[in-house]
DNA sequence: GTCCAGGCAAGCA
DNA sequence: TGCTTGCATGGA
């Protein structure tokens, strides 16, 4: 990914630092934050620059978590921060127990990945990432979620911008929506958007719900499927239950544990049965091992 | 040119 | 209930 040279980082605060219970190298701290699960940060020349949220900060690595700092002016992101970053370090605890003692091909996909967590993510920002994802890559999603920024999102500090709301999702012309190059999805974003505009309180509704419920309820949205929810529940509502299969994951439980054959439902329930708990975080070191390739 | 991508929804058996 | 197909677009 090439360094953005339109951000302006002239009236930045200091860095400071910021501990994380499990630290992680900076070959792990750009797997979270560029791996897939935000589509939000860019490289820069100490590390990485994005928003999350409204708010904007730079990270970098450092020995004992994390350096930040953020443009001057703007509210103090540290406690939000911590909580994006879970600094406190409970899903160190979470990988610990998962089943890799006795589970070598999860075992194999952990190793050098220490640190690797789900970002807490806002639930919209999760939402109408992964509406743009169906049958793209990666790269492609980012265009496509920076385009939405660029386009239609209000300005941030920093020079960033936010992400639309669903109110300006909703009234955004198809033209408009096209030149973010959302292909079919387009048609989706508009729909769900139409059904969420008005309701800030859509995700705080849903937030007491066990999680099969709460994916149920998300995949009555337009545009959202059982993968799209699970990813949604995982990286909007901090479900780390939710287990999403991609064609990434279906590949690796197809080379790992033999499954050939199995559809993606039936993947889906091998996953939360086999990894527990935590399934979602197992998920994402399968999805970063499979897609750095072959060891 | 061909295949595939962090899939979904509609149509069909 | 479960499988197949069309969908826009861009990378590899």
């Amino acid at each position: 990914m090439p360094v953005d040279p339109d951000i302006d980082r002239a009236g930045w605060t200091a860095w400071r630092e910021l501990a994380l219970a499990e630290p992680v190298s900076a070959e792990v701290l750009g797997e979270i934050l560029d791996g897939g699960q935000s589509f939000r940060w860019r490289r820069s020349p100490d590390g990485w620059v994005g928003a999350f949220g409204p708010r904007v900060a730079e990270l970098a690595p450092a020995p004992r978590g994390v350096r930040w700092r953020q443009p001057r002016g703007a509210p103090d992101v540290e406690v939000a921060l911590a909580r994006y970053l879970d600094a406190e370090g409970a899903q160190a605890r979470a990988a610990d127990a998962l089943p890799w003692r006795s589970d070598a091909f999860l075992a194999r996909a952990m190793e050098g990945r220490r640190g690797l967590r789900i970002l807490r993510q806002e639930p919209d920002e999760a939402l109408l990432a992964f509406l743009c994802s169906s049958n793209k890559q990666v790269a492609q999603i980012r265009v496509m979620v920076a385009e939405l920024a660029d386009r239609l999102g209000e300005p941030l500090a920093g020079g960033l911008r936010a992400l639309p709301t669903w109110e300006r999702l909703a009234r955004a012309p198809e033209a408009e929506l096209r030149a973010c190059r959302l292909g079919y999805r387009a048609a989706f974003i508009r729909d769900t958007a139409r059904r969420l505009a008005g309701r800030p309180d859509w995700a705080a509704a849903l937030a007491g719900l066990p999680t099969a419920e709460l994916e149920a309820r998300l995949a009555e949205l337009p545009g959202v499927g059982p993968k799209v929810a699970a990813c949604v529940a995982l990286f909007g509502f901090g479900r780390l239950d939710a287990f999403p299969v991609d064609t990434w994951i279906d590949q690796a439980l197809v080379e790992g544990y033999g499954l050939d054959g199995w559809n993606r439902r039936q993947l889906a329930r091998f996953g939360a049965a086999h990894y527990g708990p935590a399934a979602g975080l197992a998920q994402q070191f399968l999805f970063a091992a499979m897609r750095s390739g072959p060891a």
